[in-house]
DNA sequence: CATCATAGCCAACAGGTGTTGGCAAGCGTG
DNA sequence: CACGCTTGCCAACACCTGTTGGCTATGATG
């Protein structure tokens, strides 16, 4: 049951249809023939380098936001530094869009999308601050301002969001991160 | 193919319970024959009574903002008031969470989303700033931080979103949303 | 060259989906 | 009362879904 070189390309087209599809589509619309189809492989060749499409899944949805060390720059340009690596951050990997479109009705994706925030921005936040207790509120916080951009700007193509420069949002954006991280309200 | 008061509680039971499963469940995976077991009805009720799947969707996905009217409070209070207006106003109606689970996904919904954005609040904010030309970007920021809490609290609900209070809330949101209908980056 | 695991393909299954049509019972209207 | 429309239920359709098993051929290995 072991895969040889040989079979490497059509796994990898696999793996490359199922980011694009689950993308776009979510992990409901996004069938396993479509994917097949779209790598130019029998739907049972993904059953059988994969599993099923659950595990297909879980291997096109695991996103890090490769957070920089925030406390490499000045406290008060915390909230910049976040604006600029994440708008370049998930502009070349469709990994956070992949989750975001299916966590809205699938909850093993919304617990992904939980652990992220909780697991790699909030202890950041704490080490930035200094302060543990209102790690966790802030990084909730700062989700929801960064989380709504990815929704308005890459899944629900809001026209005026849209049409921002990354300069701009960054202009726009930053500030309100900067509160978040670490301002008061 | 007229219907009759009799059938009423019917239709009526049919609604709500779509109304909770699609708020749940997203479109998909809110099956007709779903619907038709929560409202203690056969799955063919559905279809006799609201045409289609889609055409059910439809009418428990319209959602109004509602808004107030924006011009009646302090140009720099404007913020405070919308954030109170919306948290309250999404925590007694599903229809935007209806709206949200789908418009990722469904291009129809997401229509709608764009819709309530451009139509109902840009022209709020062209009104209270006067300047008619950056009253949509205004607009699409707005969206970026209110569907971003809305989607972290009711929808991926994040705990520390969660466990904040209405108050606390407010208090945090009011001035990025200030910042954006009435202040400059 | 002979052997064998692997790659690829085809057909099929079982289950669930939206949707349709027909038929018996019920109520309101003449 | 008798007619006719509405209601409710049952069964079935056609389609699509993920998933499985078996067949052939191909490449690497000894």
């Amino acid at each position: 049951m072991a895969f040889t070189d040989r079979s490497l390309p059509a796994r990898e087209a696999i793996l490359s249809a199922a980011r694009s599809r689950f993308a776009t589509d979510g992990y409901d619309r996004a069938t396993v023939r479509a994917i097949a189809a779209d790598a130019h492989v029998d739907p049972s060749m993904v059953m059988r380098y994969f599993g099923n499409k659950r595990q297909l899944f879980a291997l096109t949805a695991d996103f890090d936001l490769r957070l920089p060390d925030l406390t490499a720059v000045p406290c008060d340009e915390a909230g910049h530094a976040l604006a600029t690596h994440l708008i370049s951050r998930w502009e070349d990997d469709e990994g956070l869009q992949i989750l975001l479109r299916t966590a809205t009705t699938d909850d093993d994706a919304a617990d992904r999308m939980r652990a992220i925030f909780a697991g790699q921005l909030a202890p950041q936040i704490a080490t930035i601050t200094g302060d543990a207790t209102t790690a966790a509120t802030r990084a909730g916080l700062v989700a929801t301002q960064a989380l709504g951009l990815v929704l308005c700007r890459y899944v629900l193509r809001l026209p005026p969001v849209v049409e921002m420069s990354r300069a701009e949002i960054v202009r726009w954006i930053a500030p309100a991160l900067q509160r978040f991280l670490a301002g008061s309200p």
